[in-house]
DNA sequence: AGCTTAGTTCAATAAGTCTTGAACATCCGC
DNA sequence: GCGGATGTTCAAGACTTATTGAACTAAGCT
């Protein structure tokens, strides 16, 4: 029981790029970039983004380009980047898209979330 | 008479990633990354990649984007990268993508046109 | 076992994308 | 001014994307 994901060699970049080239997906990886001291996310995290439907439908895309690993945990389903296999495929597209993604308004909003959450706990 | 161009604070990643997230105008601006030498293309030179009609199309995708710069010269229409623009908004990441635009094999076939073009002259 | 939490699947819909051919406009050289 | 070259516009078609609600599965708690 495990997601299909792209071997390195099978991530092309019109693809990522593509995958990219949208608000709610370029949000869900602006939230990862500002939180990999832990190991990822998970999806109920970007609930302020779009509705529970939708999120699995643009972490799916995102996950088919190639640009997140989702580890299933339970129920839940844990989503990190996969920073090294695209570095290495495409050096410095990530991280240049990054620099943008998490100054992006949603992005904030995730993260005041996360932390009422966390002071909640 | 001139087209319209996106204002450099009117170019948004997103927009510029889905522009950039299709073979076509990832070809196109693979083209213009390897001959910007001289003062970018015209159009016509991208006719192995797909139609005339076409490439109006992709063309005017990348320029609604703000990914290049059309200037009209007569009948033709010179096309360059915003090479400044997307640099100072976004800092290394059309860098990063030519670097493996630049690669494409649809971008071989153009340039070997262009060298038949130039013998012939 | 029953309830809750987390996410998926499905079908539907609205909107956008890509591609094409036919007809058109515009400029340039002769 | 005519003819060729360069590109645009338009309408149509096939396809893809984004979004939604209702029904579902599967794991974890108590």
């Amino acid at each position: 029981m495990s997601l299909p994901h792209p071997d390195p060699d099978q991530i092309f970049l019109p693809n990522v790029l593509a995958a990219l080239g949208d608000e709610t997906r370029l949000a869900i990886i602006g939230c990862l970039a500002r939180t990999e001291a832990a190991e990822g996310l998970v999806c109920g995290q970007f609930a302020p983004l779009t509705s529970k439907t939708n999120l699995t439908y643009h972490v799916g895309k995102l996950r088919e380009a190639g640009v997140i690993n989702v580890r299933i945990e339970g129920t839940k389903r844990r989503v990190s980047l996969r920073r090294e296999d695209l570095d290495n495929r495409f050096p410095g597209v990530l991280d240049s898209i990054i620099a943008t993604a998490i100054n992006l308004p949603s992005v904030e909003t995730v993260l005041l979330d996360l932390e009422t959450q966390n002071a909640a706990t």
